[in-house]
RNA sequence: GCGGGCGUGGUGGAAUGGUAGACACACCAGACUUAAAAUCUGUUGGGCGUAUGCCCGUGGGGGUUCGAGUCCCCCCGCCCGCACCA
């Protein structure tokens, strides 16, 4: 007996599948496609477990649709533009295309042994020049299109380093290299107009039945969609209006206070003239931009002594003060605040004595408000006080609409629906990345590139020995003549934002060495994606923004009408997480070890036998320890185990835990199933029993890949092979149900699966063997089991025929021994019969 | 702070509102072996009971239902996102 050598075998059939070119994607008019694709990897320099768990479920996708006669397109590339790239070149010299273009290979080699069924002929990296002057094409198409402004917008500025910051690098509101407090600074940027597409982008998530529901409701939460009032109010000083929005427009008695944000016109024209408000607001302008920053900081006021007068009482006044929550970007960066039914409005008028003043209470509760504000949820009833609409009991939703029909009516306000989302904006300050093909020019003003200029190509001789962007720094590259005019111009030194990178590459693949950003015959044959697959921490962003690039690149004659929404499904995976292990020293400080090192069964080090605290199921990570690296559980055990592991257990949309035992047990599974093949005989011989298990096998394993449900394939797969082994079968038989179970299981083990087929005697390829079919003859079963509950308590079962009626089923319980000795001679309250499923006799 | 999600044995998890714990890990026992490893077989949510069996049990509290892990409300914990990380 032969010991399965994942080592030997796996290498021969990569090759056998390199050699037959099977997974070379080609457009077959006389086949339906299918476009599986997983969000691709950022060249970082080693495979994660993480990639490993994500790119196998596409695989197990891919291969299954293939042997189902799909013509299949499953591409890889490398989003290889960002910030780490130059951050390596600042800490260990060297270029960020040389550390890039290494990393890629490094990890193309490492990922190549998985056994992955990758067309690798459409493989391209972001930074390539033959990608991004496409994208520089796409963004002048775009520009062409009105879809491209410039505005001013706010950045973290690094006061010590003179450099802009991305958030990543604002740490506690500190530059992460100088420690100095970071201010908030308005540069002139590119934006993409997105918010054009507000209602568009979220009037199609409807549309999208296979993404799943949580992304959808986080999208449309993004966008924001509200409807409310927006007014003036009047000032005392006889100054412009102060127009507010507001979404709860039926609170208005209970306003306290106006509030402007700091970036407000009437804030910055107080900052230049009161030198106390300057204070004030340079005081909110430290700090990061992040919202929640913004929203988690010390909320802080500072009172401009202007007065505005109430729109329904002009004897009220009420203070305008400047508010460093209030966001410039949202509705029209003035708000009046409620504080009796917000909670930050309400901590903030506790802070600075403002006042508080209920305007509706519970139904059956009229305490006013303390240190918590009442804010019982829209379509919740509740009782008004002194509303002028004259409401008395009312939901909040129909006091919005109706306060806002009043005061349509009335004249001095109008309904307003606002949208949350804002312009992307894409220009960063940085070099690696894809520049913007424009030219500055005193004469003419912003010119685009020349299209036969493109690819405005980054210089190379550029370093990163001083903060700040390296092309502002490079005469030579920046000083251009003007496309238009031709005199001496310079070019934009901003470059794009990488999610511009990963917002149409999935339309690229479709045809990667095309002179255009896509070939619209290939587009129009391979898109949709049929199924994306990547984390849920892309929910949001990247989704949002490949969903509106799609709707752009069809604007922009890119992409056909039917690929406005590009991915057709979704689906997000969850991490790979592992047990961290730590002791402590002397100081009570956390000394983390390695998983190799520990002794996982008696928590004990290997070396000393020290006891080590296990932290369960961490993200992994570097300084943690809990990382373990794919190449040497492919080194180790093969890449089936690897694939089979990350595909057992866990759900895939949820976390799963690494753990050296379950990789251990995978490996002797793949092992058991290779001894059950080795040494079959044949036969004609025939089993209806273990017919009858691959006809379930086939079904359920079916099932759970159509399902995302591959633990369960895997359960199912375990199960099946349980029947094979304890089988008192003939060897014919057993040969056939074998052959099935290296079938099913070929998507997941591809070369386990391979080497059994071939040993069985298999036609070519298992890859090209067609998917098996369930007979479903075999299903039907003549008696089955229900279970008899008793006032919803299992008490019993029974066994009935599949056939038989509601009546006889009620019958035959009814005159089961549980039931009559509970029943105790009495009728039933009540007899529930689930056909197929369970009674319930409730008495 | 705001938005979204998750929580089931010692562990990972299974369960169209219908028998909670499939399948696997770990542990324990047995077989094989001089021995160990490997392999194979079996037991295993907790409690009570000789036993047919009974009680408890899906983060905590409440509710809807003949029936709740699943639906609703409140609370706790953890995870993801928050627009310049990718």
């Amino acid at each position: 007996m032969s010991r399965y050598n994942a080592r030997t075998v796996e290498p021969k059939w990569q090759k056998a599948w390199d050699d037959a070119q099977t997974f070379l994607a080609t457009r077959d008019e006389q086949r339906e496609k299918y476009y599986v694709l997983e969000m691709f990897p950022y060249p970082s320099g080693r495979i994660h477990i993480g990639h490993v768990r994500n790119y196998t479920m596409g695989d197990v996708i891919a291969r299954y649709k293939s042997s189902c006669g799909f013509s299949v397109l499953h591409p890889m590339g490398w989003d290889a533009f960002g910030m780490p790239a130059e951050n390596a070149a600042m800490a260990i010299g060297g270029h960020p295309k040389d550390w890039t273009y290494g990393n890629i290979a490094a990890m193309r080699e490492q990922m190549k042994p998985l056994g992955l069924s990758i067309d690798w002929t459409r493989e391209f990296a972001t930074c390539d020049p033959e990608y991004y002057g496409q994208q520089q094409a796409l963004f002048l198409d775009m520009m062409d299109k009105g879809l491209v402004y410039r505005k001013n917008a706010t950045v973290n500025w690094d006061p010590v380093d003179m450099t802009v910051l991305a958030n990543e690098q604002v740490i506690d509101g500190k530059g992460w290299r100088s420690d100095a407090p970071v201010e908030r600074r308005d540069l002139t940027q590119w934006f993409f107009k997105i918010s054009d597409w507000s209602e568009e982008l979220l009037g199609a998530l409807d549309g999208l039945d296979n993404w799943p529901d949580k992304v959808k409701l986080m999208q449309a939460n993004w966008i924001g969609k509200s409807r409310g009032l927006q007014f003036g109010f009047e000032r005392t000083d006889g100054g412009a209006a102060i127009e507010v929005y507001t979404t709860r427009p039926d609170t208005l008695m209970g306003a306290s206070f106006v509030g402007i944000s700091p970036d407000h016109p009437l804030a910055k024209e107080l900052e230049a003239s009161n030198p106390e408000a300057a204070a004030f607001i340079a005081e909110c302008r430290k700090g990061g931009t992040t919202a929640e920053a913004l929203e988690t900081g010390e909320k802080l006021g500072f009172d401009t002594g202007i007065k505005v007068k109430h729109p329904l009482n002009p004897d009220w006044e009420l203070p305008v003060w400047v508010a460093n929550f209030i966001l410039m970007d949202y509705g029209t960066g003035a708000i009046f605040a409620c504080p009796a039914h917000d909670q930050r409005d309400l901590d903030f008028c506790r802070k600075y004595d403002l006042p508080v003043i209920d305007t509706f209470f519970a139904t059956d509760d009229a305490t006013p408000v303390e240190n918590t504000a009442f804010v019982p949820l829209k379509t919740e009833k509740v009782k008004w006080v002194n509303h002028f609409a004259g409401l008395d009991v009312a939901t909040g939703e129909d006091a919005v609409n109706t306060t806002i029909d009043f005061v349509e009516k009335a004249g001095w306000g109008k309904g307003v629906t606002q949208y949350r989302l804002r312009d992307w904006g894409l220009s960063r300050q940085r070099y690696w990345g894809c520049p913007i093909p424009v030219v500055h020019c005193d004469d003419c003003g912003v010119v685009p590139e020349k299209k036969e200029n493109l690819p405005v190509e980054l210089p190379v001789d550029v370093t990163f020995d001083i903060p700040g962007n390296p092309l502002d720094r490079h005469p030579t590259w920046r000083d251009t003549p003007c496309p238009s005019c031709g005199k001496a111009a310079k070019r934009e030194t901003d470059t794009m934002d990488t999610f511009v990178d990963s917002s149409w590459y999935f339309a690229r693949f479709t045809s990667p060495r095309a002179d255009t950003p896509t070939d619209l015959d290939d587009a129009a044959y391979w898109m949709n994606v049929d199924q994306y697959i990547g984390g849920i921490e892309h929910a949001i962003l990247h989704l949002l923004y490949s969903r509106f690039f799609a709707r752009a690149m069809q604007e922009t004659g890119h992409l056909p009408a039917s690929a406005k929404e590009p991915f057709d499904a979704l689906f997000t995976q969850g991490m790979v997480t592992h047990a961290i292990y730590q002791t402590r020293d002397e100081n009570n400080r956390p000394i983390y070890h390695l998983p190799e090192d520990v002794d996982e069964a008696n928590a004990t080090l290997r070396a000393t036998g020290e006891a080590v605290e296990v932290i369960p199921s961490a993200k992994m990570s570097k300084s943690k320890k809990n990382v373990v690296d794919p190449v040497d559980i492919i080194d180790q055990y093969g890449a089936d185990t690897a694939r089979w592991f990350v595909l057992s257990d866990s759900p895939p949309e949820r976390d799963v835990e690494w753990t050296a035992s379950g990789a251990e047990a995978s490996w002797k599974f793949l092992g058991r199933v290779w001894r059950l093949a080795e040494d079959l005989g044949d036969g004609d011989d025939t089993d209806q029993d273990l017919e009858r298990a691959c006809a379930i096998a086939i079904n359920e394993v079916t099932l759970g890949i159509e399902t995302f449900g591959f633990n369960k394939s895997v359960a199912k797969l375990y199960e099946f092979a349980n029947a094979i082994s304890k089988s008192k079968a003939g060897p014919g038989a057993k040969r056939k149900a074998v052959k099935v179970l290296a079938q099913l299981m070929s998507p997941m083990t591809p070369h386990l699966s391979e080497e059994i087929w071939s040993h069985l005697g298999g036609e070519g390829l298992i890859a090209n063997a067609p998917w098996p079919v369930a007979d479903e003859s075999l299903l039907v079963q003549d008696t089955i089991t229900m279970p008899i509950q008793i006032n919803g308590k299992r008490r019993a079962e029974i066994d009935v025929s599949s056939e038989a009626s509601k009546e006889e089923v009620e019958k035959l319980a009814l005159a089961h021994e549980a039931v009559v000795r509970a029943l105790e001679g009495r009728e039933p309250k009540k007899l529930i019969v689930v056909p197929g499923r369970i009674i319930n006799v409730v008495i």
